[in-house]
RNA sequence: UGGGGCGUCGCCAAGCGGUAAGGCACUGGGUUUUGAUCCCAGCAUGCGUAGGUUCGAAUCCUGCCGCCCCAGCCA
C-alpha cells in the first residue's frame, strides 16, 4: 500500500501506540465473532475489513474467525457454512484459526464455578417477569434478589444440576453477584447462565442444556484466544465494564481492550438480521443472495467484486460518530474497479431492427474491437457485421426531442460502434404506427476512419441481427425507494418503502457471440449501458446488471424535464 | 429525569495547540468511435453553540443545545 494512501483510523492509532509500547509483547491479535444466525452482510464486511484488515498490516497480527454461537434458539449450521464462505470471499483467510465459543463451553461452565466460589456469582430463581422487576430502571435503582446471599455450596449444587437438566427453563439462572444499584443497568447482577433444555446445538449437539450468556462468553473467549483488541460496535460500549469486570475479577493471565467503532448505515437499505429474515420469508425478495440484497451472497450474485467492497471499506472509514452513508459511495467503488477490469461488449437490451439497404445479404466481416480501451494489453474480439443489425430502440427518435441529443434520428447519421456510420433513409411503421424497422445506408469509408467533410457526433451500440445470442437481462435497481426505511420519520414500516421497480426482467436482449461463454461471476462492461456478469444459479443464459454506467445524458434529461 | 457516547462542507472523513487533508456529490472546461473512462479548475475566513485559557484554539476548560445507545434468561 503506498504510503499516501496508507490506511488510519483511531483505532489503528491504539494499535500503533501500543506496539510502540511493547503491550501484549508486541503481539496484534484480532478476531471477527459472527452469531450463526443469518447472512452475512455490507454491514458485516465493514467488520471483516477492519479485523482482517489490522491482520493484514501489521507485522505477526492474526485474526480469528470466531462464531458466537451462544443461542442455539436462533443458529444454523447453514449459517456456519455460508459465513465462511462469504468471508473467503472477500479474500481473507484465517488460516487455522477457526473456533467456536462453544468450543469453551467446559472451560466457561469452570469459570462460573470459581465466580461462585469466589462469592460472585449466584443462583437465583426469580422469573423472567420477576427478574426484570428487581432489575429497576434508568432513574431508580434495582433491589437486590432475596436469593442473592445463598451459600457457596447451595450455588455449587444448584448450578450442577442446572446443568445436570434437573430443572425447566426460565425456572432459574446464574447470575453475577455486582450491584444492583448500578447506573450501569448491565452490572445489576447481570444473568451468566440461562437454561434451554431439549435443543439441539448446532456444534455441541445435546450435551449441554444451560447456555452461557454473550457478556460472560465473548471477553473470557478473546482471552482464551489471546485477542489483544476486541472491536464491537458502539452498542456494547456500556458492557465494556463487565467485560473488564468478568477478566478483572476471574484474574485472567491477560485482557483484551474492547473498543467500539459505529456500525455502518447505507442509504436505501436495511441490515437488521431481522428485516433482512422477514424479506426472504415473506418472499419479497428470492432468497438471502437476490442481487437486490445487502448480503454479501446477494452482493456477490449481483456482480460486485470483492475489491470493490474492500475499497468502499477503506473509503468510509472507522469512527464513533453515527454515520449514513450514501449508496453513491458504494455505487462509485463498484463501478471504479469494474471500469478498470471489466472486457467489453455489446449488447442490446430493447431492440429495434435497423436494415442496411446498400449492404449485400450475403456478405459478413468480422471487424476487431478492443476488450478494453485503455488498456490494450487486454487483447481485442472479433464482432461480425452484416445486413441486418439490433439497435436499442431509446438511440434512434424520429424527431431529436433537443439540441443536444446526438443519437440517431429520420434522415440522421449515427456512429455504429467500431463499425461504420450510418444514415437512416426511412422508418417502417406497423399498423399500430408502431416502429418496426429502420432502412438505413453505410458510409464504407468510416470503418476506422471519420467521414470527410462532416462530423458525426453520436456513437451506438449494436449487434448484427444473425449473429446475435438471445438473453434474459435482469436490471436491477435499489430495493427501497426511502433512504432510511427502517427509520422514515412518519413511523411507518420498511415494507412499506418496498421500491416497486427494483427488478425490470428483459426477456429477449440481442448481445454479441462472445457472451455465450461467460463465466457467472465475471463481469463485463455492455457498452453505453453498463456492468453486468452471467446470473449463477439459472437456467440458460440470464446477465445480472451489476450497477449502469454514470449517465450524465440521463441528468441532463431529467434536469431539462423539470426546467 | 440515571448512565454511556457522538457533533469538522450535501455524504463519508483527516486533523491530536501553530492558523481547515482527501474521497464521493456538485459546478465549469478539455480529451474521447462508450453522453463511460481520463485530465484540469472551482467548491468550509469555517469546525453544534456561548464564554474562558493562550501570542495563537477544530484541537485545552466551562456552560448550553442537538442526536444516538442502554431496563433480553438475544448478540
Amino acid at each position: 500500500m503506498p504510503e499516501e494512501t496508507k490506511k488510519t483510523n483511531f483505532i489503528r492509532q491504539i494499535i500503533e501506540a501500543d506496539i510502540a509500547a511493547g503491550k501484549n509483547g508486541g503481539k496484534v491479535r484480532t478476531r471477527f465473532p459472527p452469531e450463526p444466525n443469518g447472512y452475512l452482510h455490507i454491514g458485516h464486511a465493514k467488520s471483516i475489513c477492519l479485523n482482517f484488515g489490522i491482520a493484514e498490516d501489521y507485522p505477526g497480527a492474526t485474526c480469528n474467525l470466531r462464531f458466537d454461537d451462544t443461542n442455539p434458539e436462533k443458529e444454523e449450521a447453514e449459517y456456519v457454512e455460508a459465513i465462511q464462505r462469504d468471508v473467503h470471499w472477500l479474500g481473507y483467510d484465517w488460516g487455522d484459526r477457526l473456533y467456536f465459543a462453544s468450543d469453551y463451553f467446559e472451560q466457561l461452565y469452570q469459570f462460573a464455578v470459581q465466580l461462585i466460589e469466589m462469592g460472585k456469582a449466584f443462583v437465583c430463581d426469580l422469573s423472567p417477569e420477576e427478574m426484570r422487576a428487581y432489575r429497576g430502571t434508568l432513574t431508580e435503582p434495582g433491589r437486590e434478589s432475596p436469593y442473592r446471599e445463598r451459600s457457596v455450596a447451595e450455588n455449587l449444587d444448584l448450578f450442577a444440576r442446572m446443568r445436570a437438566g434437573e430443572f425447566p427453563d426460565g425456572s432459574r439462572t446464574l447470575r453475577a453477584r455486582i450491584d444492583m444499584a448500578s447506573p450501569n443497568l448491565n452490572l445489576r447482577d447481570p444473568t451468566i447462565y440461562r437454561i434451554r433444555r431439549g435443543l439441539r446445538h448446532h456444534q455441541t449437539g445435546e450435551a449441554w442444556c444451560i447456555f452461557p450468556m454473550y457478556d460472560f462468553t465473548h471477553c473470557l473467549s478473546d482471552m482464551l484466544e489471546g485477542i489483544t483488541h476486541s472491536l464491537c460496535t458502539l452498542e456494547f460500549e456500556d458492557h465494556r465494564p463487565l467485560y473488564d469486570w468478568y477478566l478483572d475479577t476471574l484474574k485472567t493471565p491477560c485482557h483484551p481492550r474492547q473498543i467500539e467503532f459505529s456500525r455502518l448505515n447505507l442509504e436505501y437499505t436495511v441490515v437488521s438480521k431481522r428485516k433482512l429474515t422477514q424479506l426472504v420469508e415473506e418472499g419479497i425478495v428470492d432468497g438471502w443472495d437476490d442481487p437486490r440484497m445487502p448480503t454479501i451472497a446477494g452482493l456477490r450474485r449481483r456482480g460486485v467484486t470483492p475489491a470493490a467492497i474492500r475499497e468502499f471499506a477503506d473509503r468510509i472509514g472507522v469512527t464513533k460518530s453515527d454515520n449514513l452513508v450514501e449508496m453513491g459511495q458504494l455505487e462509485n467503488c463498484i463501478r471504479d474497479d469494474l471500469n478498470q477490469n471489466a472486457p467489453r461488449a455489446m449488447a442490446v437490451l430493447r431492440p429495434l431492427k435497423v436494415v442496411l439497404t446498400d449492404y449485400p445479404e450475403e456478405r459478413e466481416e468480422w471487424l476487431e474491437a478492443p476488450l478494453h480501451p485503455q488498456r490494450a494489453e487486454m487483447g481485442t474480439r472479433r464482432i461480425p457485421f452484416s445486413r441486418e443489425l439490433w439497435i436499442d430502440r431509446n438511440d434512434f427518435m424520429e424527431v431529436a426531442p433537443n439540441k443536444k441529443f446526438k443519437r440517431l434520428v429520420a434522415g440522421g447519421e449515427v456512429r455504429l460502434r467500431n463499425a461504420y456510420v450510418i444514415r437512416c433513409d426511412e422508418v417502417i411503421r406497423d399498423d399500430a404506427g408502431e416502429i418496426v424497422e429502420l432502412r438505413c445506408s453505410h458510409d464504407p469509408a468510416t470503418l476506422g476512419a471519420n467521414p470527410e467533410g462532416r462530423k458525426v457526433k453520436g456513437v451506438i451500440h449494436w449487434v448484427s441481427a444473425r449473429h446475435a445470442i438471445r438473453a434474459e437481462v435482469r436490471l436491477y435497481d435499489r430495493l427501497f425507494d426511502h433512504p432510511t426505511p427502517d427509520n422514515a420519520r412518519d413511523g411507518s414500516s420498511f415494507l412499506e418503502h418496498i421500491n416497486p421497480h427494483s427488478l425490470e426482467v428483459i426477456e429477449g436482449a440481442m448481445l454479441e457471440g462472445g457472451l455465450a461463454e461467460a463465466e457467472p461471476g465475471q463481469a463485463w462492461q455492455f457498452e453505453r449501458e453498463g456492468y453486468f456478469c452471467r446470473d449463477d444459479g439459472s437456467e440458460g443464459l440470464v446477465f445480472n446488471r451489476t450497477i449502469t454506467l454514470r449517465d450524465t445524458w440521463a441528468k441532463i434529461e431529467k434536469q431539462a424535464r423539470q426546467a
